[in-house]
DNA sequence: CATTGATGCTTGAGATCGTCAAGCAACTCG
DNA sequence: CGAGTTGCTTGACGATCTCAAGCATCAATG
């Protein structure tokens, strides 16, 4: 133990660190997702888009209530964002898809996250490597509580 | 450098992760609080707590409008989960306290995170030294568009 | 001391977010 | 067909959030 030696976290600490970068980013987000005009949540679930998703999942998706999800995509669909459309199979369904100008505007917030791209620029690939992985290993136990 | 080589993320894949594992520790925290009767951003504001803050200084950590808090510490006060106190050196500013029953109430949000706490315990010491060291890395480009 | 400007907090208006209860349409199964 | 379930919307209501306006206090200046 000469030069590299750090001492171990306490599990508190760790759980604020975590909970502050969780925040930072959200700021982050929410800041250039403002830019555009977007609420967090709305840009949220533009981000949720990559194909058609039905109302009920997109509930699931943002852990609310579906009724809630009415009103999002509502305005978001009075801006030319979003589109809903009948779902083929089941007429109760109707399926939320990301206009042009939806994916666009969403691809733009993603890329002026400014503080979270410098953040990570500050790793070299390896590090990003073993954060990725350590990452990926809190995961499982983060997310089964859907 | 034969075992242990698992493949680069991309920036786009690592800042994926970092957001999921943020919206899901934010959820995690939401439904601790949920279960005390608060709101995330009631327990949020009493997790700052640790001594008198002034109204002002809660609206920039919240990074919010200071009429915004207003509203938050009338209903934490209204719960006697904080108290307003007159600051000795100004007489326009007003400190929050949380009360007794307030510092249990957070202190109990913040362990019953289960899914935050089996998660990180997945880690053992050394990964969470790595881990921490990493997240260090990361937070002054995060922080400094406070 | 009086005036001017800045600062801290509150209030009110208005939009969004979030839940719950109720309702309608459509699907499923017996 | 009939009963129960599911998907979505509506309406009511509270919480969050911002902005503009207002009041009290502080700080600086003449």
């Amino acid at each position: 133990m000469t030069a590299t030696a750090p001492r171990t976290p306490t599990k508190a600490q760790l759980l604020e660190l975590v909970a502050a970068l969780g925040t930072a980013q959200w700021q982050d987000f929410a800041a250039a997702a403002s830019r555009h005009g977007l609420t967090s949540v709305q840009a949220k679930l533009l981000a949720q888009l990559k194909g058609p998703v039905p109302m009920r999942k997109l509930a699931t998706l943002l852990v609310c209530d579906a009724s809630n999800v009415t009103g999002i995509v509502d305005r978001l669909e009075a801006r030319g964002l979003v589109r809903r459309e009948p779902d083929p199979a089941d007429r109760r369904v109707k399926n939320v898809v990301a206009t042009d100008e939806g994916h666009e505007t969403i691809r733009r917030v993603r890329a002026e996250m400014q503080a979270t791209h410098s953040a990570l620029d500050a790793l070299d690939e390896e590090e990003r490597t073993t954060l990725y992985g350590l990452l990926e290993r809190l995961r499982p136990g983060m997310e089964h509580r859907g």
